[in-house]
DNA sequence: GCCAACGTTGGC
DNA sequence: GCCAACGTTGGC
């Protein structure tokens, strides 16, 4: 079992929303790294839900991989901002896994507060610049940030 | 393979 | 809306 967080602009897409889902594709990755991450997301593996550019930005709730590898179609969809005409079908550029909606936080843990975790101090979450979107997480870490919603 | 220019992310 | 930090692109 692997710990990951996955980051959203609520405007794009909220946790509110996969609520009322149930389950999405995390498609739209356009980054090696982050791509890396949810390459290796497998069946069961636990995702915290980050949402970015938000009031505040912070963690709102987990979820948990439905499906793992699937391939990314946006990028076999020509009209789509996400289309990458490099990519095939027998061998995808970009994963897309299934997530299923877990639990919504009662409230946020908020940016500020991961800030104050000191078992985070290394996580890539934190680190300057903090741009991957597909971050994996050690139990540590994770326990640590569940440990906050309680 | 270097690096400048450019685009994007994300906090504030 | 600003801007710093980073990733990507493309010329050489």
């Amino acid at each position: 079992m692997k710990y990951y967080l996955a980051k959203c602009e609520p405007e794009a897409y909220s946790i509110d929303d996969l609520k009322v889902d149930m389950s999405t594709q995390w498609d739209g990755v356009r980054n090696y790294q982050a791509r890396n991450n949810l390459r290796e997301m497998e069946k069961g593996d636990i995702v915290l839900f980050y949402q970015s550019n938000a009031e505040p930005s912070g963690i709102v709730g987990s979820m948990e991989v439905a499906e793992a590898k699937l391939p990314d179609t946006l990028q076999f969809d020509k009209r789509s901002e996400y289309y990458d005409p490099k990519a095939t079908k027998e061998s995808p550029t970009w994963i897309a896994p299934r997530l299923k909606f877990k639990q919504k936080f009662k409230e946020v843990v908020s940016l500020d507060e991961l800030r104050s975790l000191k078992k985070l101090a290394s996580s890539a979450l934190l680190r300057k610049g903090n741009r991957l979107s597909v971050i994996s997480l050690t139990k540590e870490e994770y326990e640590a940030i569940v440990e906050v919603t309680k």
